[in-house]
DNA sequence: CATATCATTCAGTTTCAACTGAACAATATA
DNA sequence: TATATTGTTCAGTTGAAACTGAATGATATG
């Protein structure tokens, strides 16, 4: 059995890591399975993730389903179950950097492509424009560098 | 009077721009207007603003002050008139770079203080909780190195 | 002071994504 | 084959945030 102090770090780092994944976009839901695989080391059934954070089986589903799109959590099955089990993959983070990478990539070439179809003599919206490309090309570049480092 | 193809370009970025503004969590209408004061030089008034993108006073009141609070646009006035007029303020994008940079503080502290909290031998917690404070330290590390370029 | 012109506030509405849970499908077991 | 167990789907509900618009507040002007 865990102590006091450490069943509620588990809680609140589960609770808090919904909440970070929700305000960057995503589901509280799928930031709370994360925080349950982070935190375990063996697999984590279906069943007991319903449980373990009290959601219905069918917002369990999704959510891993997403976090599996996203190549964050791997499916696994023990040999004479009929469960499905989850567990963190490696690198689970480079399929959220490169989401990021295509979304700035998207917005610069948005930026980009209004800049070329207004007029040269649109000198301060050609300007302006410029720097707004110019945010999300180094932002982009900013997020190659974290994945190739 | 703009060319067909110019105005298409104009109606086209300020929504788009909504589009993009809302995808980074932030009110779509906050992102038109970010659009109309990107590709305009004249400071736009309130209700120019209001007429020029359909919606309420309400909402430009609400949204203008957000922008403010930002500090990405900036409210001036014209001698003789009454009216409120804005335009985009020098380096607009610093301050969304400064709230990516403490979000990223934020969680990793999140994570930090849980690892720290959990006993020394539940080996791959420790090493998992580590991965994720690194992603979010490197995160922060980029977005540093953005502003200061 | 009265009126007009603005911006702000806030209660109500709308909208949209997330979540639920029941029905269904698939698979194993008796 | 019948039953049990499990994952998925989807129609409906819920909840939260954005938006509206009327009321209010503030300020200038006659």
């Amino acid at each position: 059995m865990n102590s006091e102090k450490t069943e509620q770090a588990i809680e609140e780092f589960i609770e808090r890591l919904g909440l970070i994944t929700q305000a960057d976009g995503m589901p509280r839901i799928a930031g709370r399975i994360l925080g349950v695989l982070v935190l375990f080391d063996e697999p984590f059934s279906f069943s007991q993730l319903s449980e373990k954070l009290q959601v219905s089986r069918g917002s369990i589903s999704t959510n891993t389903r997403l976090l599996e799109a996203l190549a964050m959590i791997e499916r696994t099955t023990k040999p004479g179950e009929r469960q499905d089990y989850f567990r963190l993959r490696k690198n689970p983070y480079d399929s959220l950097m490169r989401g990021i990478q295509t979304r700035m990539l998207c917005s610069q070439e948005v930026v980009e492509q209004t800049r070329e179809q207004l007029p040269d003599d649109w000198v301060g919206a050609q300007i302006r424009l410029k720097e707004l490309e110019k945010f999300y090309k180094d932002f982009y570049q900013a997020s190659l560098a974290i994945t190739n480092k």
